[in-house]
DNA sequence: AAGTACCCCAACCGCCACTCG
DNA sequence: GCGAGTGGCGGTTGGGGTACT
């Protein structure tokens, strides 16, 4: 038996929202707050909506300062740095650029942003190479106002500053180089380029090079410290007082090699085809290929190749991505005020995706 | 001009986590 | 400790708009 909806499917309406429908839902909302429980709200203000159907609403287009749309070179590089580090987690991503909401950033990064990740690797290596086409229009319409990665301290400066009571403050997270890990595949400095190279900048234009690490020589802000006990895990230290306490953020390396294996393709033969090419010429990779033209990686199967499905990409384990988890803040409202120790906040930013 | 393919994004769905009785 | 109720999140879908042929 599954459980019982969470209102009666029948008599709530569906689709788009009307005008009507906002006012009603905005004013109240403006006006008397969500009262703390959403499913009972629509029959409160009379709208024959879900509970979670009002809620998604606000949360995605009424809430106040809401940006719809023209995503700035900034902003890319922030998502793309988080979705390296942390995968698709949204909600935390979101959380990092006020004004911007969970389900705006994974609507732009799966129909566009991915692609254009994913076009620009492929220009790297086949720069000049003819018969692709431009950018997406989207992608040349919009203003390219910044050219550098975002230190997460910037990230931290530049929009936690600018606070309002609708967007809370999160940890920031800033993927900071790999450490002493073990090599996987035989060049693991290829892994190293790999992240180096999505850690940086993801433009067009791509004439500067200026990734996002973070080490104590580069950022006085910080200072980071291997924790020898434990292989992936780091202990950060902050040095901004009331931004930066002390904490540890322990980050377990197999959720970035996930990231990047989901990076490497859309489908099966994706990541079959870089299985094929990491183990059939590890060296000649340089950290990138997985994420050349599909076209290119199926011609090469034609070319040849066995079956590598079974070898271990969850073998590599040891690549490790730190971030730099800052501020105890009122995100995850009341975990902080409820005394839930630093540790555990930021160990739940580690946490393992449970299988779905 | 018409048909088709593709893209974008608002909204839905279902699962998991958390809270409370 | 257990189960119900709810919030929150990420994945997916479908319709509308646009580009392409």
């Amino acid at each position: 038996m599954g459980r019982a909806p969470c209102c009666d499917k029948a008599n709530v309406k569906k689709g788009p929202w009307s005008p009507e429908e906002d006012a009603k839902l905005k004013s109240y909302i403006e006006q008397h707050g969500t009262g703390g429980n959403w499913i009972a709200l629509p029959q409160k203000i009379g709208l024959k909506r879900c509970g979670k159907s009002c809620r998604l609403r606000w949360l995605n287009y009424l809430r106040p300062n809401i940006k719809h749309g023209g995503f700035s070179e900034e902003e890319d590089n922030i998502i793309c740095s988080l979705y390296i580090s942390i995968g698709s987690r949204w909600s935390i991503i979101a959380a990092q650029l006020p004004g911007r909401t969970d389900n705006d950033i994974k609507n732009y990064w799966n129909t566009r942003l991915k692609k254009k990740l994913l076009g620009k690797q492929r220009k790297d290596h086949h720069h000049n190479h003819q018969g692709r086409k431009g950018s997406s229009k989207q992608e040349t319409k919009r203003g390219t106002a910044s050219n550098s990665m975002v230190p997460a301290a910037d990230i931290n400066n530049n929009y936690n500053n600018n606070q309002n009571p609708y967007w809370p403050e999160l940890p920031v997270l800033a993927p900071v180089p790999y450490s002493n890990q073990e090599p996987f595949f035989n060049d693991h400095a290829s892994i190293r380029k790999l992240l180096i190279k999505l850690g940086g900048r993801f433009s067009d234009q791509d004439n500067h090079h200026q990734p996002l690490i973070h080490d104590a020589t580069t950022n006085p802000q910080f200072s980071i410290h291997h924790n020898p006990s434990a292989l992936t895990a780091f202990s950060i230290t902050g040095t901004s007082s009331t931004q930066f306490a002390p904490l540890h953020h322990h980050y377990n390396s197999t959720d970035a090699v996930s990231n990047l294996q989901m990076l490497q393709g859309e489908s099966n033969t994706y990541s079959v085809e870089l299985e094929e090419m990491v183990y059939t010429n590890p060296t000649n990779l340089d950290g990138l290929e997985f994420l050349y033209d599909e076209a290119n990686m199926i011609d090469d199967d034609r070319n040849g190749g066995g079956d590598h499905r079974g070898t271990g990409w969850g073998e590599m384990g040891n690549s490790q991505l730190v971030y730099l988890p800052s501020v105890p803040s009122d995100y995850e409202e009341g975990v902080e005020k409820q005394g839930m120790p630093q540790e555990c906040l930021f160990n739940e930013l580690s946490y393992q995706r449970p299988a779905q």
